[in-house]
DNA sequence: GCAAAAGTGTTACCGGTACACCCATGC
DNA sequence: GCATGGGTGTACCGGTAACACTTTTGC
């Protein structure tokens, strides 16, 4: 990561989930461009968090690159959904008029390669920089105005994550290094979009032998306090069974 | 589909299955590169069928013209499984010799996305044209001499194969309109490695509804005709559960 | 003592698994 | 009539789903 000289037509963009313990968000950077005489707004919406490729850097390289800029983190869980490249995917008349404006020699054919993230929201302070980022509510999204085709790849990796989710323990990667099962069901239950009884679920769970009560309790709620539980990968490793279940 | 200028640094690679009701095998392309002179071969191993994309087409549209090429036919299941940018992954030696020999203006760094196609062993007739194309058994791969990192991009797409075919009807591409159940046995077990117990995997299908007996029964077989078999998309689409399981 | 969330067990049903023999055909 | 693969049923077990009450804490 010396040059920093940019491939013109190869970009990421990460789908940066979140949760806050009640929904599911992701983190979208505003994008504004104003009228360099009349200050009138001529673009306002927003984007994912992407950007070009470097000449020497790989593909999960730039990913992580982009997601530390914004997060300050190291070492967040990333997984590719996809690579697009339609030919008028950045093309539409507001991504023009904002291509000539910021004119960074970027080309008009842009393929670019989808990550999915996901964030410990309890760990991350958002570097704003010299632009605005923040987290939106999953659900808000259909209902917001978006650059590029980057609504329709939300939506991609929505689906790429709740089909991951049900087979690979990846939803830990949302939460903090502790929890209670409450938290764990309810981050489940926003994932999907159904419920679940809390008794099944408790039992399902207990039997992940990956996910281990601590000592912990929870203090200072106005309730029974609840035990904290830890996800072990290493244990899941260990574990994982064959699952030969195929279709139906 | 009208200009055929190429993107020098994208490209698309197909890895396809075929099914000969033994074994799964796949489709390499030979590369063979002779000195001029004394016709001393230089290269001889086999790489997948890919090529870069076209300046005016999309990645799907670019993985179906070289399908096309190949096999003569449209409409073959095709699907991503990832995209693949390290730095080094065409510049091994004999790579670089074989770029400086065919001189085509590709670039030194080349992205690819990597396609997973399902085709029906029995409607093909391999198109030769200047190459020679043929099928291999996926397990004598590992033993191939193979080009840039195509051997590892055959790995990971007979993992999303492995993966998808757990979870997704998509074996079916692989048969011909009908088939018996001990070919659709045979090939579950050609795909996953693993074998099955005939009285379960056929109670198994029989609750799969989309699996439809036909009228018709193979002829001309030295042991009691088997019933033939189809698989019906619509009714697939129709009865699809909601497999909320995730996890363990 | 009351509000708020944590935590816990039983029963009924269904799908998965293990297992061995007879059947229809070509030669 | 024999070799070859096709086709079938039953018993047990484990997992899933439905369902309601008691416990611990803060205020």
């Amino acid at each position: 990561m010396i040059s920093h000289k940019i491939v013109p037509n190869i970009s990421v963009d990460c789908v940066v989930f979140g949760f806050d313990f009640e929904k599911l968000n992701v983190l979208l950077v505003e994008r504004e461009l104003k009228d360099e005489k009349n200050g009138e707004i001529l673009i306002s919406d927003h984007t994912l968090a992407g950007y070009h490729i470097f000449e020497d850097e790989d593909l999960d390289s730039a990913a992580s690159r982009i997601l530390k800029g914004l997060t300050g983190l190291d070492n967040i869980f990333l997984e590719q959904f996809g690579a697009y490249g339609q030919l008028d995917r950045v093309s539409a008349p507001k991504d023009k008029v904002w291509f000539e404006h910021i004119n960074k020699g970027f080309a008009d054919r842009v393929v670019t390669v989808g990550y999915l993230a996901l964030i410990d929201n309890t760990k991350v302070t958002l570097r704003l920089k010299d632009r605005n980022v923040s987290w939106f509510p999953v659900t808000t999204v259909s209902e917001m105005e978006m650059a590029f085709d980057h609504k329709f790849l939300f939506y991609e990796a929505l689906q790429a994550l709740q089909r991951k989710v049900k087979v690979e323990p990846i939803a830990f990667e949302l939460l903090p290094d502790y929890f209670t099962l409450s938290q764990l069901q309810k981050l489940y239950e926003a994932l999907l979009g159904t419920s679940f009884d809390k008794r099944n679920f408790r039992k399902k769970v207990a039997q992940m032998h990956y996910v281990i009560p601590l000592k912990k309790k929870q203090q200072g709620v106005a309730h029974k306090p609840a035990q904290y539980y830890l996800f072990s990968r290493e244990v899941y490793e260990k574990t994982r069974k064959g699952r030969i279940s195929f279709i139906i």
